[in-house]
This record gives C-alpha cells, sequence and structure tokens, in this order.
DNA sequence: TTGTAGGCGTTATCAA
DNA sequence: TTGATAACGCCTACAA
C-alpha cells in the first residue's frame, strides 16, 4: 500500500483523546461523552477517511462479521438465487458473506468450511452435499451456529430451511394422472447422497403405488445430464415399452433441461408423444412450446429465510433445531395437458 | 463457541517449544529445524486438529488471504459463472473469494468495496457498474490491486478483462445482412453507463452506416426487461414500419430473453416474421424452435483470468494496467438463418 | 537449531 | 467523562 492507512492510534493523537475514547464512539457508545469530544472525533475520522480494521476488531471482539455460504453449484441458479437472498439479508444486518463452491464434492466441502473457519466466520449457510453430516455435527458441537439451505439432513439435527419437496411431486404426479397419462417417467441424476433428489424420488415411487399402483422403480431413470444421446436413447426405449398416453418428471432444473433437448433430438411433440413436468422454472419454461410444466422453487426466500435464522442463532445459539419448509408453486403449461379426450 | 480453539502458545507448551518454532514450522520453514522437534510439532498439531486463526494471521502480516469479487446481478449466469471461474482459480492459489452483488446499484457498489476493504481483501476484482471510475481511481492509487472484468472503464486505467463486444456485434449484423434481412432492431437496456451495452450499441450504429447505409438510431429501442407486454407492442411497430424481411438483435441474455417472450406473445415465427439474435448462450436458446442464434460469452474463463491477472498484480503491483480481450463464439441456429432464395 | 520480546489495530477492564 | 494498560493470536527481528 502506497499511503498507509489509518489507525485508531492516530485518530486519538489528532483528536487529542486516547484510543479508548476513539473506540467508544466508534462502537456507538456516546453515554458519557461530551458532546465536544464527539464533535472533534468525527471530524478528525472524516477527515482521515478513517475506517476500522475488521481483522483488528474481529481478532479482540470475536466478532469478524462474516458469513460463509456453501453452494453445490453456484453456477445452477437455484444457487445464485438463493446466494443473492443471502447475500441481501445478511449486508441489511452487517454482515459480509463468503461464498464458496463445492461442485457437489465432499472433499471440496469439507476443505472449504475448514478454511472459512480458519477465517473466524460467525455462522454457515450450507447447501450440504450429503456427506459430511458427521462432520457438521462436530461443528456443531463446536458451537458454530450452522443453518442447512435446501438440502435437509436425514436427522434434521441442524436447522434447515427447504421447500415442500413430497408434497410438490406427489402434487405433480397426481396432475399426470388426472390428466390420463398413464405412466411417468421419473428422470434422475444418480441420487448420490443428495436428500432432495432422495425425498423427490421416494415421493414418486409412493404415487405410483397409491395412483397407478404399480412400482415405480421400472419407470425411474438415472441419466447423466450432460450426456443427452443416451437419455434419448432411454427415454426412446420408454416410449415404446407400452401404448398410451406417456409423461416424463424431470428430478431437478439441469436434468429438465437435457430432457427436453433429448425430446427436441427425438422430435416428439409435447404433449402429444410425451407430456413433459419437472422441477425448477428456470425462465425459460414458458418459452418452449407449448410451454413446460415446472415447479418453481422460492430459492430467494430460502436464502433469506436460512440468513434470518442464522443471524438468530449466531446471537443465541441454544434453540433446538427448527425446520422451516417453505412452498413451491407448480406452474401448469401445455406441455402436460392433454385437450384430447 | 463452547470449547476454546487451541492457540499457538499451547502448541508450543505441549510440544515443548516456543511458539516461534510453531510459527516456522506453520510457515514451512523446516531449514533449519530438526527432524525430531518438526515430528513432535506434527504430532501435536495434529492430536489437537490445530488451525491458525486467520484473523491474527492478517492482522500481523497484512495479507488476509481474501479477495473481493463485485458482480452486478448475482443472479443472472454472466456472473455466477465468472465467480466461479474466479473462485476456482483463487482456491488453488490460497485465496478465498468474498462475494457481493451490487445490483447495478453505484452507491452499493461503494459501499460494498469499503466494507470489503475494512476486510482487508488483498485485492478486488469488479464488474463496474460504470458509475465510480473516480473512486477506483482513487484506491488504485491506496495501492490496492484491482481488476476490472467484463465492463471495461472508458479509460481503461485498469487490468481489465472482457470479451471482444465489438467485434462479435459486428459479426453478427453482419450475418443478419448476409442473410438478406433489410432492418434490425436493437433492443437494449438502457445503457446507463455499463460500457458493454454502450459498445454493443456505438457498433450497431457503425455496422447500420457501412452494411445498410443509415442512421440506425431509428432501429433502437430502449425497453424494461421485466416488461413484456411494452416490448412486444416496440417491436409491432418496427414490424409494421416498412415491409421486406425484419430481423432483431438483443444486447445481453436478459433482454433476450424478453424478446423471445414477446415473440411468442405476438405469435411470430422465427425467422420469417423476425430474425432472432443477439446476447448470451445460457442453456435454452437451443431449445426453442428454430433454435436462437446466440452469442456465447467465455464468462467463465473471464473469471479465471481477472483472478490470475489480480494474483500476479498482488505480487507486483507495478505493471501498468493491461487489457485481455477474450474471444466470444456466434452459434448460428435457425432463427437468423433465412431458407427461402 | 531454538527462544525472547515487541508489535499488528482493536476492545475491555480498571482506575482516575 | 476520560485514560492507562493489558489482552486477542500470530509473526519476526534479534539474540542465544
Amino acid at each position: 500500500m502506497a499511503t498507509d492507512k489509518p489507525t485508531i492510534d492516530k485518530v486519538a493523537s489528532l483528536a487529542k483523546v486516547s484510543k479508548t475514547t476513539i473506540s467508544r464512539y466508534l462502537n456507538g457508545r456516546f453515554e458519557f461523552m461530551s458532546d465536544e469530544t464527539r464533535k472533534r472525533i468525527r471530524a478528525v475520522i472524516e477527515e482521515l477517511d478513517y475506517r476500522p480494521n475488521n481483522l483488528a476488531r474481529g481478532l479482540k471482539s470475536n466478532r469478524s462479521g462474516l458469513i460463509g455460504v456453501l453452494v453445490a453449484d453456484i453456477g445452477s441458479p437455484f444457487s445464485s438465487i438463493l446466494v443473492k437472498g443471502v447475500g441481501d439479508t445478511c449486508k441489511d444486518r452487517g454482515y459480509q458473506t463468503i461464498i464458496a463452491n463445492t461442485d457437489n464434492d465432499p472433499q471440496k466441502e469439507r476443505e472449504y468450511i475448514r478454511s472459512l473457519i480458519d477465517n473466524r466466520v460467525e455462522g454457515l449457510i450450507v447447501n450440504i452435499t450429503g456427506q459430511n453430516d458427521d462432520f457438521l455435527l462436530e461443528l456443531k458441537d463446536e458451537g458454530i451456529p450452522i443453518v442447512v439451505a435446501d438440502r435437509p439432513m436425514e436427522t434434521l439435527s441442524l436447522d434447515t430451511v427447504t421447500s415442500n419437496n413430497a408434497e410438490m411431486t406427489y402434487r405433480t404426479i397426481r396432475h399426470l394422472y388426472e390428466q390420463g397419462f398413464e405412466r411417468v417417467a421419473f428422470i434422475t441424476q444418480q441420487i448420490s447422497q443428495v436428500r432432495t433428489r432422495y425425498v423427490r424420488h421416494q415421493t414418486f415411487l409412493k404415487a405410483c403405488r397409491e395412483l397407478y399402483g404399480v412400482d415405480g422403480e421400472k419407470w425411474v431413470y438415472f441419466i447423466d445430464p450432460s450426456d443427452v444421446g443416451s437419455l434419448a436413447q432411454e427415454l426412446q426405449a420408454f416410449l415404446e415399452m407400452e401404448d398410451g398416453p406417456a409423461a416424463a418428471f424431470a428430478v431437478n432444473g439441469v436434468t429438465l433441461l437435457s430432457l427436453v433437448k433429448a425430446i427436441r433430438e427425438l422430435d416428439l411433440v409435447m404433449p402429444d408423444d410425451l407430456g413433459v413436468t419437472g422441477y425448477d422454472d428456470w425462465g425459460w419454461a414458458s418459452l418452449i412450446p407449448p410451454g413446460i410444466t415446472t415447479i418453481s422453487q422460492p430459492s430467494y426466500n430460502v436464502g433469506v429465510q436460512s440468513a434470518l435464522r442464522l443471524i438468530q442463532r449466531i446471537k443465541d445459539n441454544r434453540p433446538k433445531p427448527k425446520l422451516i419448509e417453505l412452498p413451491s408453486e407448480l406452474i401448469v403449461r401445455g406441455s402436460s395437458v392433454r385437450n384430447v379426450k
């Protein structure tokens, strides 16, 4: 740095008071301060454009003003909008967010968490990979405030903010059923340990049993979203399996995108050849004729609520873990509506 | 925190050496350290799961290991992918990124920058709003390493990583011209002070002069992307203005999305009623029949290069500012290809 | 090869 | 109403 930043000592000497008084001023404790000194201090601070050093503050006070956020994939709209919700909320309350991207890699997740803690973040908002539960619980036991965003832990032993996955999945399958589709392909990435995928998968099976009276497993397709060709093949096979109106449900936005690509590759017409539904309304779903039926998640609000809960917990870490489930919205469009009778 | 974290003192006492030695160990200066003490220290550190406090480190050494990143809108794929590029690159080199979202608001931009500096970030990567040039230059003069990502400053007085906007815009208009479109609407948000918008706008005008021999201003439409209805009206007016094949160019991804929505609202057929091109290939452009012609920007790489340049500059802040222009790609799809002769 | 001591910029506890 | 002074956890001359 060319020009060295002014420190509290410099302010003190120019204002002709001790640094204790400056510190009081900085922390808004004017109770016993004469108006005169207060004004003098303010003048000096403005003059120097003095700003306290947060590292020093944090070191002394154990309050860094930093909140760590881990997301699985910042490149996906879900994560980035969630991050925005967190950021806006934290800013308003005097916190800065440090964001790290785990790429769904449990090892990266651990490394980043360690590093965030080294930077003395006051709390953590985690979109978990699902493979570090024990590690997270240790941290909790060490007293670090943690909120789990979007993907719950199986045990729910941490504060969790998510959306009503089971309900919406069921409702969507029922919608397809009521529209007269006679079978539904469930298109998903490997479940890995991702709890939302798991819940959606299980709910799908349940809906198949209760509505179609079948074991849904035969309609489940595990795919790699980047390999549209294979997906197209699988889809073809699904369609040829039986006659009658068929539909598909994509487990998340990335998968839905692949699904629509595969449909285009096969030159299928929605909903006649295949009814289409799935997770994540990312702006383009309405544009693809005849409009894709999607479940729109409250990502921004998940971010906001996670941040609020975390900040609460930073102030008082005693409360029992709480589960907050925010509602998603099923947006029905042409791709799942059969106009034939 | 329930269990207090171990400090360097604790490690020192358990390892029966002074904290100087521990500090040496932590910083990898084993040159004059006996193998035995080294092992002993390692054992104690593992045993305690000791990790140094970054705040204390940064306070003393003036190296926080933090890099600040400001983006205009983290919710847009452009920003979030850029952020990912920055994050990946920084992580590999031992830096953490603090990300802040300015919402294109110059005041927020200033506030965030101040706050990042309070946290002693070692450098800044900024997707500038374009209205804080003086402020940024002051910071530069104070010795803070800064890289401008995507949106250049008019004066180029800072390191800049961006893409070849002028070239790609010109090439796209020429493509439309060569396809026999007789006029081109330029759909844009308010330029504000956003340099990329400005450059694209100016290039459009230039292309109009050189190719069509007209003043392109009459074909420029300033729109609010969230107001699809108005855009549809304007588009209608543009189409009715004259006969002959007409096309449109959207200045960025957000605008392109609105444009396509408006086209759907008006029930226009691409490319017969309107040829469509524009910035940002965000995954869905290929899905909308007949496929939308887009310019795909190297966002990830802009992030990577920005980070690399910044880290270089953190090490040596003397070099003259450099402009790095990365190539974008024009992806021609059905929306701009006239198959009639 | 290792240790002593002082300081980084704050905050907090006393005492005045 | 204000000020000395001692931390916070680490790094680094300098000394041994």
